[in-house]
Order: structure tokens, then C-alpha cells, then sequence
DNA sequence: CAAGTCATGGCAACCGCTTGTCATGAACGG
DNA sequence: CCGTTCATGACAAGCGGTTGCCATGACTTG
């Protein structure tokens, strides 16, 4: 295109005059279906169309206030903890004939509230994924918009959540049953709620079947997280490990790896969340699966019956079941267990002697094995 | 928030009242700093400061155009190609003062354009990434806003894209530099530009090298896709793969790995892109990096150049450098090339035998080894 | 046949901000 | 002392739709 100024078409002006009516009587045939003569209508349907008539949005939103745009607010895009829940989202809203604006906070406070409050005004409803603001921070938005969170409970604001609590049990069961006797919970951001949910209900459900539980962290919900933590880990050993996310438990095992611990021979691994990638690193992880396609269509969902009922409907939230997904990051506790952390304690990059391919059973049927693999890491 | 309406916060007309201005001043008070009186423009913005008045971003993007609002299209949000293209894009947009709009086309040239029919007549330009679309609906696009493709050239559209001829290139170097002899090409989707350039380039750079190319697909671009490449790979083997991307290789290299190759003992396999995760999948994957992150960032900064001189400044594509990353998945031609393609032959899902660790040297520093690993497939 | 209904289309007032144009008066120069 | 110039602020016309209300005329009904 060649002027600077945005194209502008034809407008319900034209297309009235075009069709000897009133623009009012235009619009009506658009907006208001049963409102004007068959007949008219078809006429107008066919002059707007051999015109090329668009209705522009911002006209339509100005006095309406409908911009058929709603807001997804991530706190990092770069995690594909999001993937599928923008997935979601983004169907269930087109679905409804609106437009997704997905939004990216970085994993900052500071700038989710920034892209916030210059969107805001524009979108007629808001989800909050994982979002780091403050509870009052998120009643400030709720006040404006219709708002729904994600994976975050708070009163009066309608929330879609993970049953953390039972997926958590379910994994510290898993653990159990192979005969782990102390957990350790590697903790993320602390201004994640679902964080703290995790780990109380990891704490309870150590309790109640008799194991000893300890958290460390907090650590960035990322690879080079997890990496940390591993050596924080090697510090302190133990045979199982419950992480705050997949990334991090992808880093934890490469870091475990590199300072020559076996996973999970000699340590056990579990994630959180199913991420894309969780089926394909190595070992492939045992993790607690969110059902993330769902809960992006359920937020918006939830939104949209609130921009319908114009009135939070009923705030009880959403619980959406959680899974966990055997795979080959968790076995029985091995016995040698000082070992690598002497290891570790000695220096950094690792000199272990590790060389036999672990064995445990397959949790399924299938059972093909693959050739050994190397861990070095070109980051 | 309780009435289904858009709250409406005061406006201009307001802040003038209780400034005891005129309208006109209050706007000009913000939008045009040295028309008003330096004291009035103070007392203005303290008066709109303590009512809390927020400009209407709609209202004032009515009369002008300008909305502020930028297109990012990309093909399928839930491939982690395009993480660091959206960070890039995202940080340039918003340090520009507009605000990034990703859509997501799904990897269907009608869907792509349905979104963008959508939002077109909202943004002031739209960045096409790896657009599906035939090169006329591009112009078509083109036409209404300005535009810039990336990862694809297209006369009259200003472009920015990855060396891939160099790439390529410096992959078959690799290659041939490791003893194979002939390479096989995965192509990916037929729509993209980028698939046949990159086929092109192998295909020349082959020929020079005095190698055999050949090619197969195409495949989805998915980690799903590469698996069926495996398949039809093990039906014709080759020595070395080269990969449309590096979700198809993934796809190939446990498709493989389940028909019972190794890799990269017995076949060598390269993706392309270095997305998230190709390096802690197993083996960590050679592939040719792509500057995501810049590649976002340039398309944008080329867009804005454009929205500003309201001309498609030189229409030169703007060539942003690729870099061969060696990890673990090339190795030099091994033997036992045809045992694998027997199993495959016989049945599907693998019952091979290969045991024992590859054996290869690694291509950094650091080594410490890893535990084998097993290929099971919970897809 | 008069009065009441109803379907249909037009008029005009917004929505909230931008901006070209003009009025006003102070400062300034000759 | 008068005519210019300039800074400042107000007026009002849009931008492109939506929508409440009214006018018109056809049709129904008693």
C-alpha cells in the first residue's frame, strides 16, 4: 500500500445512497435482522456487497461499546504451558465471533498490569492466565471488565482452576507406592497461586501416607530454573522430586544428569502440567497432566456468560480434573544414592560414571527401546 | 464488575468542565504539547489526573486511524517456532507504543484469511508470518495495510527471512563432511515458500558437493508429521535426513528410533529452526538455527518504517543470518543400515534390538553421560 | 367507515476524540 | 497610536456506525 493513512472503504453512507434508503435503514439490515423488509435488506445485502461494504469495528464499538475483542493475558508466551490454552481459548472465542487479544506479561507484575491497563478500554472481558498481580491488582481490573482467572482462586472473581490438590495426591501416591519415603518439592514463582496449592497439597498428602516432604525455591518456572535447583538439589539429596512445572522438571533432570545422577534410577522426577515437550526429553517425564485445551475454552466460556448475563453469574469455580501420566522419569528408590552428590559437592560439570541403561518396567504396553543417549548441553 | 456495559470512565468533556476549558483543549492539552499554554496544559492534566480520565483509545482511533494496533499472524500458535518470533515482535510493537494483535491461522490458508478479514480494519499493519496464503491474497492484504512477510519473499511486499540457502548449506557441508552420501530431503507443508527454498538449496548444494539428494512428503510440520515420515523413510532408507523443521525431525528421529534405528548411529537426522526443545529431546538435535527472536523484531521495525513513511520504504528483504547448530543427531554413516528397514518392513510398531549406548564422540567440551533411555510413545 | 395496530423506513442525536478555522486580545513595530 | 503578528482557546464539523422516536400508510377490527 502506498499512503500512509489506513485505506478507508465505503461506509453506510454510500451504500444508502446506492440503494436510494436512509444509512439507518443500512445498518438495520445488517444488525437488526427482522427489522427491515426482506426485500429491502436483499437489496442492500447486494449493493453493499458489489460495493465492497465492511462495517468497521471502531464505528460499531464507539457507541456500543462491542468490540467483539477479548483478552487473554499470559504471563509468558515463551511457556508452553500456554500453547494449548491459547489453543482453547482462541476457538471457543471465534467460535462466539470474537477476537482473541493475547497479551504477554513476562512473568512481571509490573508489566501485565502495563499491557493491561492499555488494552483494557479496547476488550469487553479479560481472562487472566496465571496471573502475577496482587489479588487487589485483579479486583482493580475486575471492576472494569469482566474478568475471569486461571488457575487462581479469588472471591467474587469467577476463576477456572486445575484440581491441583487431587492431581498432586495422585502423584504423591505414585511415589509412594514405588516406596519413596521424602519428597522434595521444588517450588516457582512465589507470586504463583497455583504454586502454593501444589505444595500444601503435596505437604498434606505426604502427611497423611507417612512421608517426609521439604520444598525448595522459590526458582524461575523455567529450564535454567530447574537447572539451579538441581544443584541446590545435589546439595541436599533426595530420591524424589515433585516439581512446580514441567520446565523446571526438564531442567532439574538435565541438571540431576550433568552432575551424574541417574534419573530416574537413582532420583525421581515428576512435573506439573503435560507441556508440549514433557512426551519427548529424556527420560520422558512423569507429570501431573493439565487439561489445557479445557481450560482455555472454559475461561472463555465462562466469560462470555458473564458478558451475556451482564451480571457474575454464579461464582463458584470451575474445577477441571487433572491426570497424572506415567512415563520414565519415576522409578523405585535406588541405593546409591551419596554418590552423585559427593560428586556434585567435588565440582560442577560432572565426571560421573553412570553407563548402564536404567531398568524398570514400562508403565505401558508397548516397549521398543532405544539406544543410550548423551547429555551434554549446548545451551 | 456488575452491568454487562463496557464501564464508561469520564471524558474529555468532563475533564473541560471542571478545568474550565473548552474540549478542544483538553485534547489538544495531550495530543499536542506546545498548542496550549503551558500552565492551562498543567492544570489540565492535574484535573484529569484527580477525575481519572483515561483517553478512549476507540474514539480517538475513529476520526484518525491510528488504533495502535499491529497484526501478528502466524501459522499455528502452538508451535514453538514461533515463541521468539512473537517476543521479538512483542518487544519492538509495544517499545513502539503499539500493541501486538497475534492471531493464529492453524495452518489453513482459508482460516488465515477469515482472521484476517477480521482484523484488518482494526490494525495499522499486519506482520505475515510464514504466511499459507497464495502470493495474490497476500497482495490483496497488502493493499488494504501495510505489510511485511517474513520467511517469505514476495515482490512489492517488503520481506525479512532467513538465510536459509546458507543454512542449507552449511547443514550438507556437515554432512557430507561426515562421510554420507546421499541425503533425504522431508519436505514440509507444500504452501510455504520457505519449504522449497529449503529444498532447493539441498538439492544444489548436493549437487556441488557431489551428493545424492532426494525427497519425500509432503509432511505436516508437526512432531505428528515426522512420525509418518518415519515410516515412509524406513520403506526407502538413507543414510542422512534433513528436516523441514525441528518438530518434523523430532517427529522422524523417535519414529525412527521406534522402528528400530538409531540415531544417529545408523541414521543421521537434521532439523531446522533450533525451536524449544530441540535440545533436551533425545539425542539432542543437529538443526540449523533460525534468529527467531530477530526475526520478530526486524519484521516489525520494517513494518513500522513503513507505517511511518507512509511508503514501502526499499523493498530489499531484509536477510537475517542462520547458524548450524551440531548437537547429537549426525553422526558419520554406520553399517547396519538395513536391519531397521527389515522391522520396519515386517510390522509397525518396533521390536528391535539395538542395545547398547551409540558410540560417538561429542561434538563439545563438557561430556558426561546419561542413562539410556526408552522409546515409549504415549502420544 | 372511523379508529386502532402494526410494519417499515427516516430523522437526528449521540459515542468521544481530532482538527481546521476563527475570534480574541496581548505584544510589538513603525 | 494604529495596524500586524502571534499565541491561545473556542467552535463545530466530522469519523462511521447505532438507536430512540416519529411519520406514514396499509391493514385489521368493531
Amino acid at each position: 500500500m502506498v499512503n500512509g493513512q489506513p485505506q478507508r472503504g465505503p461506509t453506510i453512507y454510500d451504500v444508502a445512497r446506492a440503494a436510494g434508503v436512509a444509512p439507518s435503514t443500512v445498518s438495520r439490515a445488517f444488525s437488526r435482522p427482522g427489522r427491515v423488509n426482506a426485500e429491502t435488506a436483499e437489496r442492500i445485502r447486494a449493493v453493499a456487497e458489489e460495493l465492497g461494504y465492511r462495517a468497521n469495528p471502531l464505528a460499531r464499538a464507539l457507541p456500543t461499546g462491542r468490540t467483539a475483542l477479548l483478552a487473554l493475558v499470559i504471563s509468558d508466551v515463551t511457556n508452553p504451558f500456554f500453547f494449548d490454552i491459547i489453543r482453547g481459548a482462541e476457538e471457543a472465542a471465534s467460535k462466539a465471533g470474537y477476537t482473541l487479544l493475547v497479551a504477554d506479561a513476562h512473568e512481571s507484575a509490573t508489566a501485565e498490569r502495563e499491557t493491561l491497563e492499555r488494552m483494557i478500554t479496547l476488550v469487553e472481558g479479560v481472562v487472566l492466565a496465571t496471573s502475577r498481580m496482587s489479588d487487589s491488582a485483579i479486583r482493580v481490573i475486575a471492576k472494569q471488565r469482566p474478568t475471569v482467572v486461571l488457575n487462581r482462586a479469588l472471591t467474587d472473581v469467577p476463576s477456572v482452576l486445575t484440581d491441583n490438590a487431587r492431581g498432586m495426591r495422585r502423584a504423591v501416591e505414585h511415589l509412594a507406592e514405588l516406596g519413596h519415603h521424602t519428597i522434595t518439592y521444588v517450588a516457582g514463582p512465589e507470586a504463583s497461586w497455583a504454586d502454593g496449592m501444589r505444595w500444601r497439597s503435596l505437604h498434606d498428602g505426604a502427611y497423611e501416607l507417612e512421608l517426609r516432604s521439604r520444598r525448595i525455591g522459590p526458582f524461575p518456572p523455567t529450564v535454567r530454573g530447574g537447572r539451579l535447583a538441581a544443584i541446590e538439589l545435589a546439595a541436599h539429596p533426595t530420591s524424589a522430586v515433585v516439581c512446580y512445572n514441567d520446565l523446571i522438571a526438564i531442567g532439574v533432570v538435565r541438571g540431576l544428569t550433568e552432575l551424574g545422577a541417574r534419573v530416574p534410577a537413582e532420583v525421581s522426577v515428576i512435573g506439573f502440567d503435560n507441556i508440549f515437550g514433557s512426551d519427548f526429553c529424556s527420560p520422558p517425564l512423569t507429570t501431573v497432566a493439565a487439561p489445557l485445551r479445557a481450560l482455555g475454552d472454559q475461561s472463555i466460556k465462562r466469560l462470555l456468560a458473564q458478558l451475556r448475563n451482564s451480571a457474575p453469574t454464579e461464582s463458584r469455580p470451575t474445577m477441571l480434573p487433572a491426570q497424572l501420566v506415567v512415563r520414565e522419569s519415576t522409578a523405585r528408590p535406588g541405593r546409591r544414592r551419596k554418590a552423585w552428590t559427593r560428586a556434585a559437592a567435588v565440582g560442577a560439570a560432572a565426571l560421573s560414571s553412570a553407563d548402564q541403561p536404567s531398568k524398570r518396567s514400562p508403565t505401558a504396553a508397548s516397549a521398543a527401546t532405544s539406544p543410550g543417549t548423551r547429555a551434554r548441553t549446548p545451551e
